[in-house]
DNA sequence: TGAAAAAATGCATATATTTGCAAAATAAAT
DNA sequence: ATTTATTTTGCAAATATATGCATTTTTTCA
């Protein structure tokens, strides 16, 4: 998926370096390959949850949510996706099923993404409950595993 | 001064509602007696390190940097309630967060208390999802929570 | 106290961001 | 494989925010 790509991307690019403008982080997206309009850019930085804030010297600048950053920089990017057996829906819960005895770290890992659309996580041995938020879509919840775990949709396919 | 009230009050505002846009921001300030344009209010914005984030609702809200938030919470309780970290309702369902391997003991602490309003608990690591009975409005399950464990919402804010 | 310098403010405008809507792209269902 | 529904996107326009400049207010200093 084109999106997932590119909001990765972005949350890439902020976390590294000072972007001030959405036309500047339009730019280096577009020196990445990957383009878009300035408009989706901003509808793509609000899903985020990235905010702008003064740099401390008369500007502004693009920062990450405060539980995404804390998340990047304490929980290393392990290898959790092939303890994923499978994803389902139910009653507008997300069901994801691991390998026996996984349904604990993987909960705590995706709780560790600090992301807004996830109201919280219940693992039991091999199963975990996802709970979105009201307002939340399932599909939403998909993109947002999507991007804590990259590549967990095509690794489920591939069972 | 003038403008020392005025930086005050935008902070005590900021950090009490949620507030948009710099006009909205400006009507409240009206609304004190403390008055003056939208320009000058973009620039007191940046130097009191104001930033403007995603308010995870489609929306926006403003919000003062985080060093301001946390020199401002330096007043601790005393009590259990520090190893709950958020409280979020979704699905007609409450779930709460904690501090990891704490949510068991607090879910039994709730679960002491004996309210009627409450059907039961299922507690994980460091989740509870808090099941109401029917009949019973999320708001009625916030006030038990309140003569559960007195300060839980304050204290949640402050985070 | 009065003059000079610095800081703050308003006004008008430039710049930046968000949004409604229709079209295009994806995903889901038959 | 088509059709149908959902999501994403671009475009143009609406909103919102930032800034240059002239003016007023506050501070500094002799």
């Amino acid at each position: 998926m084109q999106k997932t790509k590119r909001l990765l991307a972005i949350e890439k690019i902020i976390s590294e370096e000072n972007i001030s403008t959405q036309e500047e982080l339009l730019r280096k997206l577009k020196g990445k390959g990957i383009g878009c309009t300035q408009a989706t850019l901003s509808r793509n930085l609000r899903q985020l949850g990235v905010g702008r804030i003064p740099d401390g010297s008369g500007g502004y600048k693009y920062r990450l949510s405060e539980n995404v950053r804390s998340s990047e920089r304490s929980v290393p990017k392990l290898n959790i996706v092939p303890v994923i057996q499978d994803i389902v829906e139910a009653k507008g819960l997300m069901v994801i099923k691991t390998i026996p005895g996984n349904a604990s770290n993987t909960a705590f890992f995706i709780d560790g993404a600090g992301r807004y659309e996830i109201a919280g996580t219940i693992a039991g041995d091999d199963t975990i409950l996802v709970i979105p938020r009201d307002e939340v879509t399932i599909q939403q919840v998909h993109t947002c595993l999507e991007i804590i775990l990259p590549g967990i949709h095509e690794q489920i396919k591939k069972k």
